[in-house]
DNA sequence: TGTACATCAGTGAACGCGCGTTCACTGATGTAC
DNA sequence: TGTACATCAGTGAACGCGCGTTCACTGATGTAC
C-alpha cells in the first residue's frame, strides 16, 4: 500500500481523511524527482500531484525541507532494494568466485540505478547519508558486506579492507557521475559497457 | 584585469560605461558559486554584487542561462589552471617515474579542486563539457595527456589507453564526490589522505 | 444502538518574497565634419 | 581644435510567476455515554 488510498488509487476518489497522505506525498515526491531531479521536489507540486491542497502537507511534514529529506530517504531505500536484488540473483554460496561475482553485481547495480533513475540517485546523495529509511537495505551497507565476504574468503587482506571499500566505491560512483554529467554522457551503450568492465577490472585487480 | 574596472576595483568608483562589465559579472558569478553553489548564481544577485542594475546584465548575456554557462566555463578553466600548476611542479622529464608522478599529481589536483572549491567544481560539471573557455587548459585534457605520456613511455599498453582513462577519471571523480556528499564528508584529514592514496594505488596497479 | 462531542486531517484565501524578463528612458562615449 | 550627433551601455519602474508559509475555517471520524 503506497498512499492516500494508493494516491487517488489511480483515479478512485477518496474524498477525505487519511488514505495515508504522508505516504502518498513521499511517493509523489519520488516521481517528481525521477522526472525533474531534486529541484522538482517542490512542496506545492507534490501536493498538486496527489490532488490535495498544498497546506495538507503541513499535517505530515514540518516544512519543505522535511518532505525533501523523506523523499531522499525513500530514494536511498529504493537504491538499496535494487542492489539487494541484483546481488541475490548474481551468485550464491561461499566460494571465492561467488564473492567476487557479488561484488561485481553490486558495482553494476550501482551504475544501473544511477543511470536509469538519475533523479533519485541525485536526491539520495543530496542529503548525504543523514536520512535513512530504517529497515531498508542501504547501498553502502551492501557494498560493505561484499568486502566482508571477500575478507572472510581470503581474497582481500583484512588490513586493506577499509581503504578497498573507499576505492571500490569511488570507482563506481565516479563512473556513474561521468555517465550522467561527464564525457561519457554522449557515449554509446557499448562504450559505456566496456568502460564499466574496465573500471570493475581495475578495482578487482587493485584491491 | 578582471572586471568593471576590477569590479568596482575594490571600492574605486567607476561611474559609467564598460570597465568590462561582462568580465565583472562572470567574476561575481564565480564568487557566488564558491560561496553558495550553482544555485547561488542568480542573475539579480550577480548584478547586485557588481553594484550594477540587474538589467545591465542583458547587455552582455542573452539570459540567465547564458550567464550561468559562462560562469561554468570559467570554473572549468580555473580547474584546468590548478591542474596544470600542480602537474608542472610535480615532476619533469620523460622517465617512467616522472610520468607516473604527473598522473598522481593530476589525480591529487582533481580532488584538491573539488574539495577546496566545491561550488566551482559543481557548477563546472553542471553544464557538462558543453561550455569551455577556449585557450584555457581543460582538466580532462590534462588527464588525457598524462595517459599519452604513460603509453609513450611504455607503462600502459596502447590498446588499454582509452579504458584506462575512464577508470582513472572515475576513481578520482568518485573519490571527490564521496568527500563532498558521501560518507567521507565526516572523515578526518588523515583518513581522506589515506583513502586517496589507496585510490591512486589501485588505479596505478590496475591500468 | 443512538446521540453529543472532541479531535484533527484537510480546505481556501492571503501574505510577502525574490526571481527572470521587458519597457521606455538617460546620458556618457567617440566619430564625422 | 570645436561642435553635432549617433551609438549603445547602463537605469529604474513595472510585469507576472511560483514559491513557502500562515491563518481561520470546515467537516469527517471515532469515542464516551
Amino acid at each position: 500500500m503506497v498512499d492516500r488510498q494508493s494516491y487517488l488509487c489511480q483515479h478512485l476518489f477518496v474524498p477525505y481523511h487519511h488514505g495515508n497522505l504522508r505516504e502518498a506525498l513521499i511517493q509523489a515526491g519520488v516521481e517528481l524527482a525521477e522526472e525533474g531531479g531534486p529541484e522538482a521536489v517542490v512542496l506545492r507540486a507534490v501536493a498538486r500531484r496527489v490532488g490535495v491542497s498544498h497546506n495538507a502537507a503541513y499535517r505530515h511534514f514540518a516544512d519543505h525541507d522535511e518532505l525533501r529529506r523523506a523523499v531522499s530517504a525513500r530514494a536511498m531505500g529504493e537504491f538499496g532494494v535494487l542492489m539487494v536484488a541484483r546481488i541475490a540473483s548474481a551468485a550464491r554460496g561461499r566460494s571465492k568466485a561467488a564473492a567476487w561475482a557479488r561484488l561485481n553485481a553490486s558495482g553494476r547495480a550501482y551504475v544501473e540505478f544511477a543511470t536509469t533513475r538519475p533523479g533519485l540517485f541525485r536526491i539520495a546523495f543530496q542529503y548525504s547519508m543523514d536520512e535513512v529509511d530504517v529497515d531498508q537495505p542501504h547501498p553502502y551497507g551492501q557494498l560493505s558486506q561484499r568486502l566482508d565476504e571477500l575478507v572472510a574468503v581470503g581474497e582481500v587482506p583484512a588490513a586493506r579492507r577499509a581503504d578497498a571499500e573507499i576505492a571500490a566505491w569511488s570507482a563506481v560512483h565516479g563512473f556513474s557521475m561521468l555517465v550522467l554529467d561527464g564525457p561519457l554522457r554522449a557515449a554509446s551503450e557499448a562504450e559505456r559497457a566496456a568502460g564499466l568492465d574496465e573500471v570493475l577490472r581495475v578495482v578487482r585487480s587493485g584491491i
